[in-house]
DNA sequence: GAGCACTGC
């Protein structure tokens, strides 16, 4: 286990040093990391390190790109691919060390990954095979729990080279975050030389939106001999185009303030940050397991996400860090982020584990178990898919499980392409599937909001989302994926190239399963039974005062405003998932038959009636 | 009647 700050070049020496010492040569060295880009350019980096051609000793693994060799000894790869692998080999024999990078962010992946690799490290020595060496690696002081979860295997410390930063705290608390992170701005605007550029940490586009606007028409209006000033909104949904801009360098005499949200914690890392202005704010998941409603709520950071933050001060020379709140809240702070298996759906995550035909899923080894009720509420998932069956008393897959594991999706997504062939209609599938696993290939800019509705309105489909997101795509397929159709449709080009390539993938997946791949044509009756038969479990129906009710916990839910039937009033329909903001909203609809959903499930309706009625 | 933190297979 090592334990080493930002800056001490753990990840790119220590897998060299294994393999200096042998350790490479018996199994490759896997390196794993939460991001894609984490570790596509850490392969670069030590491949050039070791002045080697990259995808020869060293290379890298991730979704869409292999960039690997029969020579290849140390591999970086996500840990989410590494996690696939395993469901191939759950002893992972081709390596002799795994690195788990990053641990300290504990992602879903990693978290699954600790308990994959404690049972192959167990189960090779068991079986008198080459031992499984397990590095952890954390930038943070969690180690103790770490440790025990690995027997007590002993813990390195490495030096860092974080440069010092000056932290201050607001004396009384702020009932308004959003105004002291203005009077913040501008204050240290007024104080400081021009070339020191700060970052401001929000929770969300909307808010990021606004304030952008209100820093702007401010530094319109400032004194004489006041620098300039350069605001740039930084969130994930921002085109790329304009998330490149944080990275320019401001004219001389003028200084960048970026207002960004948790991205800029660990994902974009700008250089030239001398100030961080911390809310204490952040957007972040929960899930209910009773309802299977997700919560999207705006939240206390920990104290573990505060020093991210801060240290994104640091990164050149020493800093400084305004926190927008008192050091007796900042203590009240929980001193680590609830690591993400504890407020996920965790139905994926249980159809991995059985396919790992891991002994018994529901006493996973986890380092910090999930509860009771959401593995419970998993297991009812797959149940309803036909994923699962009990065996000899234990929890096992059908053989549909088994194929819908071999999918890169949500469990219920993978069974709507498996369920397809039934309705005739699995290219279509494929695509709304696609187009439902990335990112909104639609953009939205809230400026220009009555343009965004007259362009669309050539694609809305009044069946419903995923049939307007499919005429979408038929539109970009017809002229070529053209960037500036894209533009002029407001149309994402880059998410919309990610589908391309996640169709590819799955199609792939379908031919090696010898589904048969038919299209209906224009027949979109089909494509909605098929929905309804895989989302019957997300179905709401019109109540007779105008709301909507879910069937099957009656719960009283809205039509998300994103979704092309806002403003309608359907007697039925299915839906994706529901997100819990202000109010508990359905997201992706499509228009069904009340009589298709009892068709797809009767034994699980009537069992809802008869709980209703008790 | 009006809204979507961040990754990843």
């Amino acid at each position: 286990m090592f334990l080493g700050e930002t800056g001490s070049g753990k990840t790119t020496q220590i897998p060299q040093y294994l393999y200096e010492a042998g350790i490479g040569r018996q199994g490759i060295v896997a390196v794993t990391q939460p991001r894609r880009v984490a570790a596509i350019s850490l392969a670069t980096r030590v491949s050039s390190e070791r002045r080697t051609e990259l995808g020869k000793l060293v290379g890298y693994t991730v979704r869409f790109d292999d960039l690997t060799s029969d020579e290849t000894r140390i591999k970086f790869l996500t840990d989410g691919m590494l996690l696939r692998e395993a469901i191939g080999d759950p002893m992972l024999r081709k390596y002799s060390v795994v690195i788990l990078d990053e641990a300290h962010e504990r992602t879903i992946h990693t978290d699954v990954l600790f308990g994959v690799v404690k049972a192959a490290q167990k189960k090779r020595k068991e079986l008198g095979k080459l031992p499984l060496k397990v590095i952890i690696m954390s930038a943070t002081m969690d180690v103790d729990q770490f440790s025990q979860y690995f027997n007590g295997a002993p813990v390195l410390y490495l030096e860092g080279r974080q440069h010092p930063i000056q932290i201050f705290y607001t004396k009384q608390p702020q009932s308004d975050y959003l105004q002291a992170a203005l009077v913040s701005v501008f204050q240290i605007h007024q104080e400081a030389p021009f070339s020191q550029d700060i970052l401001v940490f929000l929770t969300g586009q909307e808010e990021i939106e606004a304030m952008t606007k209100t820093c702007r028409d401010i530094a319109k209006h400032l004194p004489d001999g006041c620098p300039q000033m350069m605001v740039m909104p930084l969130y994930a949904s921002l085109p790329y185009s304009q998330q490149l801009r944080v990275f320019q360098a401001a004219p001389k005499g003028c200084r960048k303030v970026i207002l960004s949200t948790n991205i800029a914690e660990t994902s974009i890392t700008i250089a030239g940050i001398k100030y961080v202005v911390d809310t204490g704010m952040v957007k972040a998941k929960k899930y209910s397991p009773e309802i299977g409603l997700e919560v999207l709520a705006v939240q206390r950071v920990s104290k573990a996400q505060a020093w991210q933050r801060t240290g994104r001060a640091g990164r050149e020379d020493s800093g400084i860090c305004y926190r927008l709140y008192t050091e007796d809240e900042f203590e009240k702070f929980d001193k680590m982020t609830i690591p993400e298996i504890q407020r996920c759906n965790l139905a994926s995550v249980m159809l991995q584990l059985l396919a790992l035909r891991i002994p018994n899923v529901l006493t996973f080894d986890f380092m910090s178990k999930p509860s009771p009720d959401a593995i419970q509420a998993a297991i009812e998932e797959l149940d309803l898919l036909g994923a699962v069956e009990r065996k000899e008393d234990q929890l096992v897959l059908t053989p549909l499980g088994r194929k819908m594991a071999a999918f890169p999706l949500e469990p219920k997504f993978s069974k709507t392409i498996l369920l397809s062939p039934k309705f005739h209609c699995t290219e279509e599938i494929l695509t709304i599937v696609s187009l439902l696993s990335v990112d909104s290939v639609l953009y939205n800019p809230p400026a220009r909001r009555d343009e965004v509705q007259s362009v669309r309105k050539k694609f809305i489909s009044s069946e419903g989302d995923h049939l307007t997101l499919l005429s979408v795509y038929r539109a970009f397929k017809n002229v070529s994926g053209n960037k500036e159709w894209c533009k002029e449709n407001f149309v994402n080009n880059r998410n919309m190239m990610l589908v391309s390539d996640v169709r590819a993938q799955l199609r792939d997946i379908c031919v090696k399963l010898s589904i048969p791949i038919e299209s209906s044509r224009s027949d979109t009756g089909n494509i909605r039974r098929c929905l309804a038969h895989s989302l019957f479990m997300n179905a709401a129906e019109l109540q007779p005062d105008g709301n909507y009710s879910t069937v099957g916990s009656h719960q009283l839910v809205t039509i998300h405003p994103s979704s092309v039937l806002f403003h309608c009033k359907p007697a039925c329909v299915v839906y994706n998932g529901l997100l819990h903001t202000n109010k508990c909203y359905m997201r992706d609809l499509c228009v069904v038959d009340a009589d298709w959903l009892y068709d797809a499930a009767p034994d699980y309706f009537r069992r809802k009636l008869r709980a209703a009625k008790n």
